[in-house]
DNA sequence: ACCTTGACCTAACGTTCGTTAGGGCTCATG
DNA sequence: CATGAGCCCTAACGAACGTTAGGTCAAGGT
């Protein structure tokens, strides 16, 4: 069971901000606590190390995507997998929108894990990656979507998704519901059949 | 003008390799050294700082995209959208396969330059990406693409784009030819207006 | 009145970092 | 045979790193 004070909790946002920012091996123990206001050292009266503080954010954002599918699949009927990838899309971009740091250390910083977590990291990144993946090569076979490499298309809608937290900006021009309508629609469209 | 003897070459690529698999921060002069079986002083007598190298990675690699860029656009007729659009695309997955350490380097690390050099970098990355949303606001108001956001589309190929080095690999299943010629494929496909 | 708990402090540890200084070896060219 | 360029060495610098140890101080429960 994870135990999560108040404290530790603004530590992890602070360290989410200042990870994604600069990137996790540029960023000092010592930085992260003079956001805080606060002496390095002090840290580790709730940190146990700062891998510690980089696993709890990246196995946060990985439960929110595992969450989002899980839901996108529970709510889209097996054989429809234009509904189906639609709303894996969507719950993708809700995810990364709702938490565009977390997320941005989830997809970029994962190297820096311990290799116990990256592996551990990887099988769940791994079965993340399938439900796209599944979603799409039925589509293919069923003449929904055009005869591509579905490992390529898998790769291509995957990366414009992670690419998302390097850009987006709560306070910016759109609205997560917007960046959500148009990734979908996008997404779709590289897929879908020509109806000429 | 740029001096770079063989040796200089070598060093760059060492270095290449080793930012794109850990990370500029996360290497050390070192390291680099140690791949060159070196110590690390002794690089000084071949750069001038670590930031140099990751300068002169990047900015190799800028002047890569920038060449592949002024070719497709050389090569293809402004009133044609599509056809713009699929060499641009080609050339930068061209660009990303021929070289995929240096780009990884160009597309991840640029974080880490110096200031000026960082400012150098953006106002050429915008002139870069300038050159697909041209493409792609022209498609739109002559109907060859469909009416969606240019600036959400531009952004969701181009992050798409630069995600290849990240998992491409020279001696995998997957020639430099095929992931282009899909990529192209699946771009214009996310744009194109349905034809029922 | 005492004790625990949470939050933070200072001081210090051993290590690694980027970088400089200064010297030495090899080998092609004059 | 002398020269000089190219390449690498050892030794060391101050700074920053992650982390540990031990202590203070206020709030709250018993």
């Amino acid at each position: 069971m994870i135990e999560t004070t108040p404290r530790r909790r603004a530590i992890d946002d602070v360290a989410s901000g200042l990870f994604h920012a600069n990137g996790y091996a540029a960023t000092s123990i010592r930085d992260i606590a003079k956001v805080l206001d606060i002496q390095g050292a002090s840290l580790y009266a709730h940190v146990a190390s700062k891998e510690d503080l980089l696993w709890t954010i990246v196995d946060r954002a990985a439960t929110a995507f595992e969450e989002a599918t899980a839901q996108a699949i529970a709510e889209t009927p097996d054989n429809d997998p234009t509904e189906r990838l639609a709303a894996l899309v969507e719950g993708h971009v809700e995810v990364v929108t709702a938490h565009p740091e977390r997320s941005s250390v989830f997809i970029s910083e994962w190297r820096h894990l311990s290799e116990t977590h990256r592996t551990d990291l990887a099988i769940r990144r791994d079965a993340y990656e399938s439900r796209f993946r599944e979603a799409i090569d039925r589509g293919v076979d069923t003449g929904a979507f055009q005869a591509l490499d579905p490992a390529i298309a898998t790769t291509f809608i995957l990366t414009a998704l992670n690419g998302i937290p390097a850009w987006y900006r709560p306070d910016g021009r759109l609205t997560a519901d917007r960046v959500s309508d148009q990734y979908v629609e996008l997404s779709l469209h590289a897929l879908s059949e020509d109806h000429r």
